[in-house]
DNA sequence: CGCTTCAGATAGTTACACTATCCACTTGAA
DNA sequence: TTCAAGTGGATAGTGTAACTATCTGAAGCG
């Protein structure tokens, strides 16, 4: 196929596309001519992907082209795919990360990750990033919203060890590799906005409903 | 005090001050002069919190600007102003939310929701975000991956559930406020790094470990 | 007195993610 | 066979976001 019909089967408009291949997230298609090139299902699911990345899982065009890139390394190691889908994924950090306050922050998360055990990379960002919020809240006196870390520690856990599960039963290698992707990003974004949802259930059902909502057609769902 | 030392204790530069001050975010101070204002603990204090918005959280500065506002709208109605705090920190959506697909993925939620007997805004955008989600995994063949949604659901209920209890302890309703913003905004956060530390966890613990980690001292914690 | 700092205003910068044109070809239906 | 529509590749332009820099005239302060 062309890059008409790639464009119209994915819903991606050609100049994107164009703008894609040319930042090394897709890979160009096989030459017919001089001007003339074909794409096959690869690609469109390469798109499909793309798309997925940075529309549901809200990754920018520069991280989602390590992803892809990254998909291809290391084909056969999950855990490295894991590793760099993760930091791809993984915001740039502003906060100050030089105060004792966080270095204590930071302890306090090795403390956790040591007595469940967790086979962790020791300099993972996600480790950073925990304690960038364990700071955050503490500057704001907020430190009861997380004295019960170990909670949030173990819905991950059970939460991962379902997906890690899920994905391993995928007979084909290749699949594999995606799905891996898949459910870092896509897991994320799902969880979060059902965890929103709870708490607005969990709001609702403890402080009870004190007015009807503002919304046209104002019904609570069940 | 003056900006220098709202600076100083902040950590945030003069100018970037000065920028939140003309975009609404952060009030002006109190008027001493022509050319000099008296800035409070307050401003420290709002300061703080929209420095956590904006580096934790990964909020935008609109999107900061909307919380804060809503902070000072809905001082005393919790459940407006988590559909404040959640619709501003709510990404701007991409996907296509017209196909037959979506509104499949879509009435699915809405099950979801209604056996659950959640009580939810029917009209929240997190409920789009949950069926963005699932279309983009079933347009990659990866339906297995939401197969068990319910644990995903029951998992955000009881974080959610521990959440709301931790901030109704709090007596001063001000306060009160300021931590449903942070347990929006920072809990996420959180968690999804928490989420990433358990992932590397259970994919080395289920796959095995293959190979040394590649980075100078490559133990594993732990 | 003189050096620093200040508030307020305006203008400039960098990064990002596209989007638009242009060109010299192909393609494919009439 | 013709010729409009489509194409690959290159280059340039757009709009937004989040700062960052500079300027001006007026306090603050030792």
């Amino acid at each position: 196929m062309r890059v008409g019909e790639l464009s119209k089967r994915s819903g991606v408009p050609i100049p994107t596309i164009k703008y894609y291949l040319r930042e090394g997230l897709l890979p160009a298609g096989a030459a017919t001519a001089a001007n003339q090139a074909d794409y096959g299902d690869e690609h469109l699911r390469r798109l499909l992907l793309i798309r997925a990345l940075i529309d549901v899982g809200g990754v920018s065009v520069a991280s989602a082209r390590e992803v892809v890139t990254a998909l291809g390394t290391y084909a056969d190691d999950p855990l490295e795919l894991l590793g760099a889908a993760q930091s791809a994924v993984t915001p740039r950090h502003r906060p100050d990360r030089e105060t004792p306050e966080w270095q204590a922050a930071k302890q306090r998360v090795l403390d956790l990750i040591a007595a469940r055990g967790w086979l962790v990379y020791p300099l993972s960002p996600s480790i950073d990033l925990v304690a960038d919020a364990l700071t955050a809240a503490a500057s704001l006196g907020a430190t009861e919203l997380f004295d019960n870390l170990g909670q949030y520690a173990d819905s991950a856990a059970s939460l991962a060890a379902a997906e890690v599960r899920t994905v391993l039963e995928r007979p084909d290698p290749a699949a594999r590799m995606e799905l891996v992707v898949l459910g870092t990003v896509l897991g994320e974004a799902l969880f979060s906005a059902l965890r929103q949802l709870a708490h607005q259930h969990e709001s609702a059902r403890q402080i009870g409903i004190p007015e009807a909502p503002p919304q046209k057609n104002p019904g609570i769902a069940q």
